[in-house]
DNA sequence: GTAACTTGTGAAATCGATTTCATTTTTAGT
DNA sequence: ACTAAAAATGAAATCGATTTCACAAGTTAC
């Protein structure tokens, strides 16, 4: 094993007989040294096989130009796709990104959020997990002077930006195309409603339905669904009461296509006899056969405007301590919600 | 905007009267530091909301308790479940994980490489983007003592640890349940051959008919398909023959989704007159109807195992200059390759 | 020719945690 | 009680890049 000990900017100037502080600004392209000189450097940093050590530099300079995300899952479509435009947009400001997950769980989401601290991230991007009820840990990265944005899953009992889909809007869209479509009773499985976006589209499929002046059973309201295996257990239960619903808005595609499992499952036809409609249009929802109706998030968007708000910021030097950014959703029809001819 | 300069050790120091030496060790849980000295600290570095600085550790230490991961797409589940077994094994080892993307491009491989070396983690865990052909990113790595890994898509022109599936002999068995199935026909449309699981799967194809003593046309092997829309044009161009496949083994289920679809738009039963089997076991491969058979590659298992090695590594403090450690898969037959009862 | 200024360069301080080494204090042993 | 050993504690060096400050050399202006 050889002690490769690792090349620095001492070793450099040591080389070229200059000093390590002209090192560092040669390298970093300072006005005060000549090109001739810059390139001299920078070539005897390739052929030393220089490496910069951010630990260093972050130590002594206090940023990182890296922002950190932390999201519950990276592999559903939504937050990759999310992540996909943040990375767009820091790639463009030279920013590094560091990804983190809590699969939705409390705990881990507060690791993540310590390790991004200690890390001296410049900023954090957070969806919440589902279990996230309470905001020390968010209270903590402003208090160490890190931004702290918020997309899609948010809390308001943290002031800071925050990217947003018109949830309820959508919704009550929703709603109004399987009414359109001659459904009318229309189930609803969401998730958890301390989480704000699935309370929005719980208001605006409620709002829906009191507008057409349609009532519907109790049971056919239900929370606290996030996986498949949810959705399937939840429509056993409403497509076997004496009068079901004909129609099942979901808030995920997950619970969705456990809807639409448990209707085969069942014998029980996809629009004809059920109209199904999920939401977050989820790579899958396309390939399903029947097609799974969904709602387009244009999640890429979210990801690059959370970003951008970040590089705006750091330009402006001003600080805008809470504000809302609303990205209009659209809805994706596909075969699971369309009975009618249209 | 008030200037919260951040606690240090030495405020924590100050604050109690005793050294920074002091502090650092209670933190640490130094044996040389009394049970009600370690509480005290801790009690107070709680109260003054102390966060300790990697960098400043790092840079001290030269290692930072973090390994890399470098992968072509988070969002694909073959890499997303690696990664959450990589996860699942550093969590254990109280280590810290970063995620970063090449999207298949082998500038962004390379950028990310580079970013972990200065970033100075102890190992980078990668998986080659597609378009990766040379490898010095890699060397460099390995020059800057720092432990490399490579799994599923790996090289042998640089000498590390690898972890990756049995691909030749799972390719040839595909093809044996293919032919079992009663179908002769059988069209490959697989990934770049320079990326080495692309080149097993193929020579599994090959012997396999080889050994039924099966000819195939030229145009029935295909290569460099790793999309959808790959999958759709060359699936176009093969069963538009005069003698199209009657069975087509893919080597990702992107792929085989494209090769259903064409099928469907060309009024092609599967399984009936086109088997299909694709590799990877997405997620969507049991949601789609017919289901498709596909590879099941043990991903979490992968991730455990890649970390795993890295940790045994350490503990060993041997370094292993090249070794292969192989996982097993199993074949998961769904309807799109079953025509046969059985 | 001298004052005033620019430009190029380096020494040294700095960031915060860790660790070596030395010193002080405590404990134990006889 | 006195020495030897052990434990507790702190001072200072260290990691590598950046940056402030100062100085030297070279230019310009009158």
């Amino acid at each position: 094993m050889k002690k490769n000990k690792r090349i620095t900017i001492y070793d450099l100037a040591n080389e070229l007989g200059i000093s390590a502080s002209y090192v560092s600004r040669a390298l970093n392209d300072h006005p005060s040294i000549s090109d001739k000189m810059k390139m001299l450097v920078k070539m005897k940093a390739q052929e030393l096989n220089y490496r910069h050590n951010s630990n260093a530099a972050n130590l002594r300079m206090g940023s990182s130009r890296t922002i950190g995300v932390v999201v519950p899952k990276i592999n559903e479509s939504f937050f990759s796709n999310v992540i996909a435009g943040i990375e767009a947009t820091c790639f463009e400001h030279k920013h590094h990104l560091i990804i983190c997950q809590s699969e939705e769980l409390f705990e881990k989401e507060v690791l993540a959020v310590e390790k991004l601290v200690r890390l001296n991230v410049d900023c954090i991007i957070i969806s919440l997990s589902s279990q996230t009820i309470t905001f020390n840990h968010l209270e903590e990265v402003k208090n160490n002077n890190i931004q702290l944005i918020q997309f899609d899953r948010t809390t308001d009992k943290i002031s800071s930006h925050q990217i947003i889909n018109n949830n309820k809007e959508t919704a009550y869209k929703v709603v109004k195309h399987l009414l359109q479509q001659g459904y009318s009773r229309i189930a609803y499985i969401g998730g958890p409603e301390h989480t704000g976006i699935y309370k929005e589209r719980k208001a605006g499929y409620l709002q829906a339905l009191k507008e057409a002046d349609i009532s519907i059973p109790y049971h056919f309201v239900n929370d606290n669904a996030l996986t498949r295996e949810h959705g399937s257990v939840i429509a056993r239960e409403l497509l076997q009461l004496k009068e079901p619903p004909d129609a099942i808005f979901t808030t995920t595609d997950y619970v969705a296509f456990g809807v639409l499992k448990t209707a085969a499952g069942l014998g029980i036809k996809v629009p004809e006899q059920l109209g199904v409609f999920g939401f977050a249009n989820e790579m899958f929802a396309e390939m399903l056969t029947p097609g799974l109706s969904s709602v387009e998030q244009f999640t890429q968007e979210i990801g690059k405007r959370a970003a951008g708000f970040y590089f705006e910021q750091l330009a402006s030097k001003k600080t805008i301590s809470s504000s809302k950014e609303v990205i209009s959703c659209e809805l994706i029809l596909r075969g699971s919600s369309l009975r009618k001819q249209r």
